[in-house]
DNA sequence: TTGTACGCGTTATCAC
DNA sequence: GTGATAACGCGTACAA
């Protein structure tokens, strides 16, 4: 068994009082009790328990977050910026695998609310009304992660998704490309499908472009093998395609892969730009050109958000955070003569 | 504020023991009493407060994890399966972030036993004697996942790094390969550095192949970065190879990347195999043939072990997990006339 | 079948 | 400066 305050008071011989003010760093004790204290502790090798304090303070130091999938590239880097913040306010992460179930969601938010999490991070999910009546019954902080609510007053860090298709298309003209496709999410998405198609028809349509329904090609989701599949019924639907915006980095390397089996040559054929900036775009053959999103930094402040949440009881602000275009090697630059 | 166990008695008229034995599923209470208190909890929406209960029953429900790099493709795997495990089993998972510092493990395992988790599992770490000592007087168990102890006597699942290296040269032999080289991870690496190159040479002696030290090029780390410088430095030292093994999927991807910079084509003129079989493996152009560890399902099993030592504190035998070669297109078949 | 009361390890409010 | 002691919310031995 561990040693308790009481413990460490026995054997400063001071009182328990007495112990949990030096612990917590308060006044009122003079220099040789203090060191006392310190040595028993030590030699004791006594350590608080987090339980009790937990029942006095009400705070369990600790954050809940609720992934669709938590080994992507992209959760897990999103992961790493939560993880990095809360260390350095000394709380720990508890991370929830969703699945995108419902039923699971829910067990999360009960077993978080057990446990008296300090606040809820969400990431990429979209809220129900069951998922918002519970997290409305917790009473803690809850901040949203690449993903928002219309209907519900959550404060959330994501990148504007039209801007950044816009950008991402934008960049392809610019690179002297007119028939530009996209193989985009699912439509239905409303937070990462439709706001991306949006921005790439505006770009198009300001740049004077003609918009054609044949150059878009919907997947399911985002993943690799959406974009293998993708391609080539895309191109089957408009032959005459240069450039092509993927939704995703997983899109484009499908596309890309895709690609390389039909002889296609990536960029000298066709031009590829991606979406999220992950790893492996730069792992890619050829190097993916894509929009980065600071994922990390995302991480890094929502979590943020929820701590200065906790601690002012403060209502914050929505953070739309910078996405930027990163240069590799997958879209080739069209000369006019 | 939340409802406590003494609100819900009150509500249903009756002692918050009987309260307690309800939700604890005892027995003794009537049908209609339980009834009772069912509803009155329900109609509080009541939550269990974990902080109380765990002062009493000295038990967190809740696991910590330490990983270098929880970012990572690897990390990932490994979390998900053990997320998966520990949900099952109404457990939560605390991830750390060790970036493989000293000081900065111990204060997670400090915050660690602050919280009484019920165990710790180290993924690819090195066991100091610090942290043994630590981990020692946290007096829970713990197991190591792809890493082992040589000193100290801790369970640990993994694979067999030397044999599974083993596996990835004969297979290149078996393709026909004679003239093989390895890009290997560090040499001091005392579990995933030494053991595969070990292997690498055994199924060449075996084989009745030379050993040449011309043929291995060491890196720093098992990165994508590694291989990508790895590989030119290799094919430089032994121009004449057909194939090369890579001691982890990053890099033998960067190897891949490196070779098409350089315009040789994989696998026409050199073949490659990796190692991991991560998710990248199969968006490599071409898709990477490599040795599949079980990541998801190492996770799984190291968690269960955790349970299995706490729930009936025995101990538990190391898992040595099944390793596989995965046949995707980065090698080809040399054929003899 | 049900209720009372003590203890889990801390913090905080009093007195001294 | 320092020390009792009452909470915090729950489980449980014991009594009824």
């Amino acid at each position: 068994m561990s040693y308790t305050i009481k413990d460490v008071a026995k054997h400063a011989n001071v009182s328990i009082a007495t112990v949990s003010r030096v612990l917590n760093g308060q006044s009122g004790y003079s220099k040789a009790t203090e060191e006392k204290v310190l040595v028993a502790i030590k030699e004791l090798g006594y350590q608080p328990n987090a339980f009790a304090r937990g029942l006095i303070s009400r705070k369990s130091n600790s954050l809940g977050i609720l992934f669709p999938e938590v080994s992507s590239q992209f959760s897990s880097k999103i992961l790493r910026g939560v993880e990095e913040a809360a260390h350095r306010l000394d709380s720990s992460v508890i991370v929830c695998n969703t699945a995108s179930h419902g039923q699971r969601t829910i067990k999360y938010l009960q077993l978080l609310t057990e446990k008296r999490v300090d606040g809820i991070l969400f990431v990429s999910e979209t809220i129900t009304e069951e998922y918002y009546k519970k997290l409305e019954s917790m009473q803690i902080p809850v901040v949203l992660i690449s993903t928002e609510s219309y209907q519900y007053p959550l404060p959330f860090v994501k990148v504007d998704d039209k801007h950044a298709a816009f950008t991402a298309t934008d960049y392809l003209v610019k690179m002297g490309h007119s028939k530009i496709g996209m193989i985009s999410g699912n439509k239905d998405d409303i937070i990462a499908g439709q706001p991306r198609i949006d921005g790439y028809k505006q770009a198009l349509t300001q740049r004077g472009l003609p918009i054609k329904e044949e150059n878009i090609v919907q997947s399911q989701g985002f993943s690799f093998k959406d974009g293998f599949t993708g391609l080539p019924k895309l191109l089957e639907q408009s032959p005459g395609l240069t450039a092509i915006f993927a939704a995703s980095d997983a899109l484009a390397l499908g596309a890309i892969s895709s690609a390389y089996k039909l002889g296609i040559r990536i960029p000298d054929h066709l031009s590829i730009i991606g979406y999220d900036n992950l790893p492996i775009a730069e792992m890619a053959i050829p190097p993916l050109t894509t929009v980065a999103q600071p994922l990390e930094e995302m991480g890094m402040v929502a979590a943020e958000m929820l701590f200065t949440m906790m601690d002012q009881g403060r209502r914050v602000e929505s953070r739309i955070m910078p996405h930027s275009v990163i240069e590799r090697e997958s879209v080739k630059e069209i000369k006019f003569t």
